[in-house]
DNA sequence: CATCTGTTAATTGTTAACATCGTACAGCGT
DNA sequence: ACGCTGTACGATGTTAACAATTAACAGATG
């Protein structure tokens, strides 16, 4: 059931995004497109594309002829209103498209959950951090809202960059079963209010 | 004083923005890579680049192996959410950093306006658009937004397709001028309250 | 007649070579 | 010693050729 990438470039653009998830980088420091090439092994356009990509996403700062830099996380003052605009975003999108679910998106949340579960029964932060933000995206298609996903996206890349909430793993999982439950009903306010308790 | 981009991949990602702008493109039909490149007289790779970028601020969607599709405006509503969202992001940043605006940022609003009120007399509508927000980022910018321009961004991406809002010119000036002059003089709230008299 | 399959043309994906840009640093002149 | 300048190096920017994928279609097959 697991979604391959099938270009380069997404395994490429995957590959970084979590290497720049869990630290592997200094925040700060350059990333040349040559060494990251010859490491996964591809040429320099690949890297380039995800190098693109990922500043878009607002893990890097592109610079003109000069390459590309890990950002910084976001000071915690900002952290914390960013935290507020993707609320309002899942709430908007939740509230409008919860109540006519295709259910085979519906499937796809529900997979998105159980792989959430496994991951918190690695214990493997990276990986839960990873897993958590899937989860919501996967509801927030379900509910119709790509249009909103570019926005939120952004959003969720500057906040992960200093996920450190996990220190109960099991209640991690139950917050987002939680979630799950009522979008399953196809009850749009229990699920924001669900969604509320889980972000914070 | 007009910053020219350097890059071929910027001065394509440039144009084939305005372009999207003023409708030059159908919503909903596929662009083609070798025929934008020989249009501009360049080869596909600032091409590709340009699509990778423009889908990721909103402008296209992207379909692998098989191109780039224009995509749709927002249907009201969501045009409606995403201008609130836009007015928070930007009373958030005001509100932090316009008490301590550096004078060569200032600067740089000021020329921002000054082109915003030439194209307010030329009065073309798709370039008041752009102008009016290049003259918004310049806010942003000058009060210590980057860490938030990628979501804003999106967001107007978004709203710019639909930018129907220019019947007065004249006011249209008018309204930035009055966000301006506050802003100058280091006054927030008052910037703030004349941002959210001009977003709407 | 419907469906499946193999071919084909068109388009995107990837690569490696070449062009250009920016930085560091040695050498010169003052 | 200080500052300037030119040069060399390493990096990104761009290109064109080649590979892989897709969708459409003709023809075979039940």
């Amino acid at each position: 059931m697991s979604i391959q990438p099938k270009t380069v470039r997404e395994q490429v653009t995957n590959q970084l995004r979590d290497d720049l998830l869990s630290g592997r980088f200094e925040a700060g420091s350059m990333l040349r497109e040559i060494e990251l090439a010859s490491r996964f092994g591809v040429s320099r356009g690949p890297v380039r594309d995800a190098f693109i990509q990922l500043s878009h996403e607002g893990y890097l700062a592109y610079y003109a002829n000069r390459g590309v830099m890990v950002r910084q996380p976001p000071n915690p003052e900002d952290r914390k209103f960013i935290t507020s605009l993707r609320v309002e975003i899942e709430t908007h999108v939740v509230t409008r498209g919860a109540a006519s679910v295709d259910p085979g998106e519906l499937k796809l949340v529900e997979v998105s959950l159980d792989r959430l579960k496994a991951a918190c029964d690695t214990g493997k932060a990276t990986h839960i951090a990873l897993r958590d933000v899937e989860f919501h995206e996967a509801i927030l298609v379900a509910c119709g809202g790509e249009d909103m996903l570019g926005a939120w996206r952004q959003l969720c890349s500057r906040m992960l960059l200093t996920y450190t909430r996990h220190d109960n793993y099991a209640q991690t999982y139950r917050e987002h079963f939680e979630i799950f439950t009522p979008l399953a009903d196809g009850d749009p306010k229990a699920t924001v209010a669900a969604i509320k308790a889980n972000i914070r």
